[in-house]
DNA sequence: TCTCCAAAACTGATATGTCAGATTTTGTTG
DNA sequence: CAACAAAATCTGACATATCAGTTTTGGAGA
């Protein structure tokens, strides 16, 4: 799950990637307070690197930086995610509708099989009692390529990026807390992969709609809760979470 | 026509917009060099909020960098636009569906008085033989306007911003080349307007649908010409092209 | 224990200088 | 005059150092 696209230098480049699979492996959750400089020593460059990388979290909505006073990864606001919702439910339905316009028998084999394969596997995660957050989170991965596999069919690259995005920083909010759990329907993804294979750009459109909105109404209440409960809390300063990646913990542990 | 939301420090953020302005006016046309140095020298800075402003202007899709080589206002690719059009036509009926949805009649009769001014212009500028830049200029911009009042009344700010984006990226590039005007039918806006206010959001979807991608083919087209006119041509270096501004100019005759 | 405030510590922003790579120019040779 | 190579020039990337805000801290006083 890795944007390329290099656009930035060498070393920025490296410090981008590392930041970013730090942020998405929840090793740094919401609130994590990342210096310039520490960040720096830990990679073992100057601060212009990280300056550069963290420029681009942030026009990526992952990460928020006040002038002087501190940069962390971002917690998202309730409309912001909703937001988010809106702007995916544009693309992912526009991809819906090109891909039953023009996607060749091969590959509506190929979603088909993945739709397959994903729902495998959410079922043997809605078995499990506990599953664990490495559990869940690979198959939220495999979600995330599941629809991008349907953007990627389109042939425009334009539109697979503003999905990626779109997608990946969903991804990063939710996994960033313990949601509750709401469990799919059978054969949720192998569906929609019959209709976007089989119906007409208008109806794979509306089916993708109801996709992307599934869970939203139970999720955007949760947030709504942690929101309400956070409120006037911790407004800011870093939060002293406990961590357990190797990342955060050499991070906090670093003087200067 | 200007994003703010900062992001940005003080310095990198008035070079970014200084340069934003540059392009968008016509003064750096497709293709123009960029110097970290030169610009640091014409804004009396240092290279490094350049060099900032000039990654955030990359990421938007302004600009072209390659490592040590140079950098320039960017020549977007057939490709390219036809992909912007597949994103913006995805965003743009998602903003008409949520205006049929819940605008209210302020906001619609707002939106009807100014899609009135914007065919008023749009029949001016017919009825003259050879518009001034500056005048169609005028008119796009305001055109843009329109689009973004019926993305405002949805209330969504990240749609706002995405279809900010995406029209004002088209907006630059179709403007840097003398393009064929293709006139455009009466009472176009109006009828749009009239659309999304009346009817309901799966036929605002549908309208918005056609009015953005009415000269789409005919753009495209044009521009597989220029493409393969160019073809092979001037491929890399700066390209010495006459430009009117003072900006550009500048820019030009500095040592350094 | 609580409030308030000044000093200390930390933060991102920026200037200056240097480096290596890419490009352009120049000089040479055929 | 063409082809080619070396040198001069230009480019962005980056390190170091400093600055001015912001936040935290450690009492002093209530």
């Amino acid at each position: 799950m890795g944007i390329s696209i290099t656009g930035m230098s060498d070393l920025g480049q490296q410090a981008y990637e590392k930041l970013r699979v730090g942020i998405l492996d929840g090793e740094l959750p919401p609130g994590s307070p990342l210096s310039h400089r520490k960040l720096a020593q830990l990679f073992g460059t100057s601060t212009i690197p990280v300056a550069a990388a963290l420029q681009r979290l942030e026009a990526e909505g992952f990460v928020e930086s006040r002038a002087r006073a501190g940069t962390r990864v971002k917690m998202p606001t309730v409309g912001e995610i909703s937001g988010n919702y809106i702007v995916r439910e544009a693309l992912e339905s526009q991809a819906a509708r090109l891909f039953a316009q023009s996607a060749t028998p091969l590959q509506k084999k190929r979603l088909l099989r993945l739709a397959n394969d994903l729902d495998k596997r959410y079922r043997s995660l809605d078995k499990q009692v506990t599953p664990s957050r490495e559990a869940q989170a690979e198959v939220e991965k495999r979600h995330v390529e599941f629809h991008l596999e349907i953007a990627k069919a389109t042939g425009c690259q334009e539109l697979v990026l503003a999905i990626e995005k779109s997608r990946v920083l969903l991804f990063n909010w939710l996994f960033s807390r313990s949601g509750e759990y709401v469990p799919l329907p059978q054969g949720w993804h192998t569906r929609l992969a019959e209709d976007l294979s089989t119906g007409q750009p208008l109806s794979a459109d509306e089916a993708m709609r109801l996709h992307v909105t599934f869970r939203r109404d139970d999720i955007l209440r949760h947030f709504a809760e942690l929101e309400r409960a956070a409120e006037g809390k911790i407004e800011r300063g870093p939060q002293h979470r406990k961590v357990s990646g190797t990342f955060a913990t050499k991070l906090q542990n670093l003087p200067r």
